[in-house]
DNA sequence: TGTACATCAGTGAACGCGCGTTCACTGATGTAC
DNA sequence: TGTACATCAGTGAACGCGCGTTCACTGATGTAC
């Protein structure tokens, strides 16, 4: 409101109908894929006809480009909101997996297979960093509480006092030490990068395999699942 | 040889020009995905009309179903063959990444976003089956070799005296031990089956994001990710 | 308050395209006597 | 070895379809005087 109650009828009419056509894309991508998208069975749909759209897009892939858009930036929200309320690590990793089954094909689109010939705007990294500034910013705050357990675990019959009070640095902490600019100008040690990078991979194995149907049949809970994996990063 | 060796000349042409088929289509998937695979463009690519191709395929679905099938075999083939040689999960899972660069098409054809419409035959998942019944020896063998290692990593800080020396079941060990049905026949303890599901969801969730082009720009190795990860599962 | 004009949402026809699939047919290859 | 027939790979025309996109247009809505 405010600022945008300034906006003229016609401007409102033009966002709500823009709105409308991106539900409508939603729901067709529900139902047949991002690859399906047709302009003109979304126009079908809602009672106009095909050429009507291109006075809301300039074409079918500024269409997708846009949901891809307001995929990132509804999860950046997503977790920036509850990083605000204090969620740790564990509470990210719970609004992530309702974020992605709450909309399976939205997770899709944005971490799953690319769509062939598509190429991703600027602008939606620019939207990944931040989400990834979020997670860093919970991994830290993670590391700092447990006190360092390593992400690439020991075994366990390794004696106990040949661990050094600061845990050596594995092989790949080591890499990430010279290999942090994708981190920007966040102050994460190496070892919270790894965290990060681990946080991403595994619960994505997870609800990826989770939502292409792997699971299926197999008769356990994904949902235990992605628990224990979240438990072997947070040590809780 | 041997027994194929009968196959009269027919049959033979028959099954090369089946399989040059197949091999366009590969060539079609890689550079525009599966969702455009398209009988008529391999028809044109192998400078037949595109009626001539249902002669060998029933259908556009039945080509898709095939390449499905050809690519379950050939990573079923793949692990069996390392395992007869001797890898342990380490071996495995170097063997899975090979086959996931080597055509990255074939690996996100399997593991990847579903095609839409599209409904995997029975078939495929005796394979999917065969591949994990492979995994899941790997990974007994891996337990019995370093003692129990959980998958599930306690933090460091507590106290190594109140670690029994049996390691306690973690909570997704529990739920495995009562919902084990998709090992089928396989002896393993819910632990093992707890590494194998980790082994399998930690190397996809590097394997796919790194196929998908999002460790792209970030400056890191993903190989050495994958390592790192292959080590949490290890511990070696 | 009324008139003249500009803006702009939406339509319908049309373009060219490629798709999966069918069908009747041709011509080469293999088989049986 | 030669002839008659069966098998089967491949063709070309055709069907109906839906796609993205362009274009000239109608008609409603908003704006300026």
């Amino acid at each position: 409101m405010g600022a945008s109650d300034v906006r003229t009828p016609r401007e409102r009419y033009r966002a709500q109908v823009q709105e409308e056509i991106k539900e409508r894309a939603w729901e067709q991508i529900a139902t047949a894929g991002a690859s399906a998208l047709s302009l003109n069975a979304i126009a079908k749909r809602m009672g106009m006809s095909g050429p009507a759209l291109y006075r809301y897009f300039a074409s079918r892939d500024e269409l997708i480009t846009e949901l891809v858009r307001d995929a990132y930036r509804s999860l950046a929200d997503a977790f920036r909101a509850r990083a605000a309320a204090g969620a740790d690590v564990a509470g990210l990793a719970q609004a992530l997996r309702r974020w992605a089954l709450d909309d399976p094909q939205r997770y899709l689109l944005v971490y799953g297979t690319p769509v062939p010939g598509y190429r991703a705007p600027e602008d939606t990294t620019r939207i990944s960093v931040e989400i990834m500034a979020v997670l860093l910013d919970a991994c830290a705050a993670e590391r700092s509480l447990v006190e360092q357990p390593p992400v690439e675990q020991p075994p366990v019959e390794q004696p106990p006092a040949e661990r050094s009070p600061a845990v050596p640095p594995s092989p790949f902490d080591a890499h990430l030490a010279e290999h942090r600019a994708w981190a920007g100008e966040h102050p994460a040690p190496p070892a919270v990068l790894h965290l990060a990078l681990a946080v991403w991979t595994r619960l994505h194995g997870v609800l990826s395999l989770e939502l292409a149907g792997h699971f299926a049949g197999m008769g356990f809970d994904p949902a235990e699942l992605y628990a224990a994996e979240l438990r072997s990063l947070t040590g809780r």
